[in-house]
DNA sequence: GTATTTTGCACAATCGATTGCATAAACGAC
DNA sequence: GTCGTTTATGCAATCGATTGTGCAAAATAC
């Protein structure tokens, strides 16, 4: 007999009609030995027909886990991290994982206080892109002791043992730096991140090891830093950079954001793009088609790497190997996209 | 004396040391009555100072609620839908609720899907965007039959008796065309969404209506739809109008993705934006002032729209109303952006 | 002073699933 | 057929917080 809808099926329910104890029904769906055959079946069965679904508190509050994996990104609304979030999720659920988000607003303190709260909630699993301001990484013990994983994705710590899903920033930046030099730029710019976060530096290594590996000048004038590339920082850069006596003929910016920006504040000073100033980005954001000329930028496999973290997540979560004591650094592909901003070919 | 670090602090050890009932210790905590001033004191105190943070597990599984707020969209990486989720997650976490996503992906069968694994967490309730294809709401009979609050936002269902959260689209797409009409376009296009979403019909409507006031002709060559309103659909739409033998002179486009694809297509046919054609879009996506003319269109307070429904969220669940009799009906206030795409006045 | 009400708290059950241990049944070996 | 082993299952405790009921002490009334 069907149970009245308004309340749910619980493996007492099932264990009454088939005579058997909770016990039993509870191994038989979860696959563990000492079940008898036909048990088993009979069990499934009819939780299929009552529509049985466990009660994942419960599981949770006994096995201290909630199959639930937490998501702290500094901000959702943007476009790479809202495609992060969107391969995580995918792949998450595909796993039978729920997907919980906070946003750290780059601040370091909502940081902490969010891993709290998802601490609390008991979160199996920890994916994290670092806030901006963020150097000190004490509060991940608290999730660490706890034999919590933890993979950093995108803006990662600068701790050896640890598990990390990001990019060869260094490598994109040199090859981004590069292409502006091969077309024939020979005063490069650059607007990086702040110097907290390790992408950022890479990024800035590797615009210089471009530079130098091409035998051109290092002016420290043009290799610029802003705290967030917002769109006023780029402007802001554009300026200071264009009132030098001798300004640039290229820019390799950290970011898309900037790069519209620089892209924009030449176009009002009649600046020529690619032909006076070359412009490249970084993320290939949506915007990057959208503006004219169309932005040069590198491609950030969000989605991926999203759900490579989640396969992190779940090798660990299956005991492939140890949370605290493994340390996986993992490098997803960029690709250089070329468009009108920085291809003088044409 | 400071517990073990690795093992969490329980009402029990609280009461233990207290020499109270745990009972006593959790109504202390939870501001309940029937507790003296000093004992209520004294357990919040030492809760403080052991740094006593409650298993949400244990309380959730007792009173069937997680304080959990499920969100349902079609897809997190888009303008609107991160910033609507961004908007709900400032909201919830502000008053203690965490956010569960879930993506449908315009899909009915994952909608459906994602409801029943949302209803097994047993959320606090549920904020949902509906995906495109939805145009049958008997799944979220499961949710409503459980006394589950169900807000839904933007895109509502065709049903009198729920808690939405919108905008007034009519109103922003009679705006929207009526400012094209004031720039002195006769022949108006549209490319608008889905006529299973209420959205699009009502700013179908509002277009119709504006026309109509205005004593102007309705074309139904111009009044087009799309699935998706994607950038393809929006460089096809481009091309059917504009191979007609009386081509529009303004466009009013029911997203901003298509929009652009407009954009793109008149500039590829040396059409003068906007002396020739003027176009207006919907949503004020970034992009709008990326694209160059820069586009016009109606600000959606995304955000905004994501507090709303936390609030609503909020009062339902603090019982001010009953979940299942209530209809409430909330408009935000949307904005016309004039930009270059549409301002013939310069 | 006793009688009555109020206050403050403890006890124990409960939410639903999981799991170590105990035991009964089935099975095989001889 | 007896004994030993394996297999299948039940029992009861447990996870941590919540809550209805009951009782003793304190407060109030008379």
């Amino acid at each position: 007999m069907k149970k009245n809808k308004a309340k749910a099926v619980t493996i007492h329910d099932l264990a009454e009609e088939l005579k058997v104890s909770a016990s039993t029904v509870s191994r038989a769906l979860n696959e563990q030995e000492g079940i008898g055959k036909k048990t088993r079946k009979a069990v499934k069965k009819l939780a299929k027909e009552w529509g049985y679904r466990p009660n994942r508190m419960a599981s949770s509050l006994r096995t201290n886990t909630s199959r639930t994996i937490g998501i702290l990104v500094p901000w959702i609304n943007r476009p790479f991290i809202s495609s992060l979030i969107s391969g995580i999720e995918n792949a998450a659920r595909g796993s039978g994982y729920q997907v919980i988000i906070a946003q750290s607003h780059d601040s370091s303190d909502q940081e902490k206080e969010n891993i709290q709260t998802l601490y609390d909630t008991r979160i199996s699993a920890l994916i994290i892109s670092l806030a901006m301001e963020t150097t000190d990484y004490s509060h991940f013990e608290l999730i660490q002791e706890n034999d919590i994983p933890v993979v950093f994705v995108d803006r990662i710590p600068n701790l050896g043992n640890c598990i990390k899903v990001q990019i060869n920033n260094f490598k994109a930046a040199f090859d981004a730096t590069a292409h502006l030099i091969a077309q024939g730029c020979t005063r490069i710019a650059h607007f990086g991140g702040s110097s907290n976060q390790i992408i950022y530096q890479d990024r800035r290594l590797g615009y210089l090891s471009a530079l130098k590996n091409a035998g051109l000048d290092i002016d420290e004038r043009l290799n610029l830093q802003a705290q967030h590339l917002s769109a006023e920082e780029g402007t802001r850069l554009s300026e200071q950079i264009f009132s030098l006596e001798n300004p640039p003929d290229g820019i390799f910016c950290a970011n898309d954001t900037s790069a519209i920006s620089a892209i924009k504040y030449a176009q009002e000073k009649n600046i020529r793009i690619p032909e006076d100033l070359a412009i490249i980005g970084f993320n290939d954001d949506p915007i990057c088609t959208v503006i004219s000329p169309q932005l040069s930028s590198i491609t950030h496999p969000a989605s991926s790497m999203g759900m490579e973290a989640v396969n992190q997540v779940i090798s660990l979560l299956n005991g492939k190997s140890q949370a605290h004591d493994s340390a996986v650094s993992l490098s997803l592909e960029t690709n250089l996209v070329i468009r009108a901003s920085s291809d003088r070919r044409r």
